[in-house]
DNA sequence: ACAAGTATCTCGTTCACCGAGACAATACCG
DNA sequence: CGGTATTGTCTCGGTGAACGAGATACTTGT
């Protein structure tokens, strides 16, 4: 067991948060009977009303990895729920946008915020460069996870 | 939309590496013909293989919240594909340990190893207060992630 | 107007997980 | 020791998320 390193300590404890933070979005959507992907389908909705992007079904189905059956599923149970609409796009009337209700951003702040606030409240307690080494380590892990597959194998993408 | 706060950033971040990291797991888990539930139990297994404790089938279903039939079943998939075996304890006979085979681990060890050795790298780049922060961080978060429904919602866990 | 392309939805199937209860082994009690 | 309660796992039947294939609706190019 090379766990001698006591970088290891911190590896661990990441894992740990990754752990707890899906635990407490699982929590989330049990309380309001809905399932892991329709919570993961409704934070990227958040993101990208944010960002100020519209999103059609199709490109809700890619992000969350569905096919088209599936997206159309998902979508059926959230707007039964009343937690998105569907909302032909007038451009383009193959398109559906799918818009998140006021209440189930409500819902979600309701849960996460108490969440969100404490880890801002942590963050408040660092200097700069305590939070461009959070930054940076934060960063660095984004960018080797989602970097898969591009060493182990000998596949060349892209 | 109260998102000048600079803390946000990394709090958006920090939800970002969670997402990069199930991701990672979860195409782990597909590469290899498993569900994201597999991949969570054998990381439990690990992990309490690490800690020196044995695992029962029902201290694995209660890890992951699942009934005792569905532990039956994944304990059933997991062995098939040969990634743990049963083991009806000694002591007490009704009781069936489940060990990780030797081949998941390094199974596992192959697909997660690079990410983990760049985020030990990526830790050795900082000094001791710089750990502390990161450390402090996570682990805030953490517990945070774990207070859940003590305050947030009002329906009382049951 | 027609063919090709694109976006979503419908249909039938598979499989993870659930609830209830069966079965096996142990612990408690006389 | 025998009997009953308790505990741990497994079996059975059912529900529902997600899949593959294909139907349907709209748009674009000629």
């Amino acid at each position: 067991m090379p766990d001698q390193e006591p970088e290891m300590e911190i590896v661990h404890l990441l894992r740990a948060v990754t752990v707890e933070l899906g635990a407490h979005s699982a929590r989330f959507a049990q309380r309001n009977g809905m399932h892991p992907t329709d919570v993961r389908a409704l934070i990227a909705l958040m993101d990208a009303a944010r960002a100020g992007e519209a999103v059609t079904a199709g490109h809700l189905g890619a992000a969350l990895g569905l096919n088209s059956a599936g997206t159309t599923a998902l979508v059926d149970r959230l707007e039964r729920a009343g937690h998105v609409r569907r909302v032909r796009d007038e451009r383009d009337r193959r398109r559906v946008t799918v818009e998140v209700d006021e209440r189930a951003v409500a819902l979600g702040r309701s849960h996460f915020g108490p969440l969100i606030g404490r880890a801002v409240e942590l963050l408040r307690g660092y200097d700069e460069r305590e939070l461009a080494a959070i930054r940076g380590f934060l960063t660095g892990v984004r960018e080797a996870a989602g970097d898969d597959g591009r060493e182990p194998d000998h596949n060349d993408r892209g």
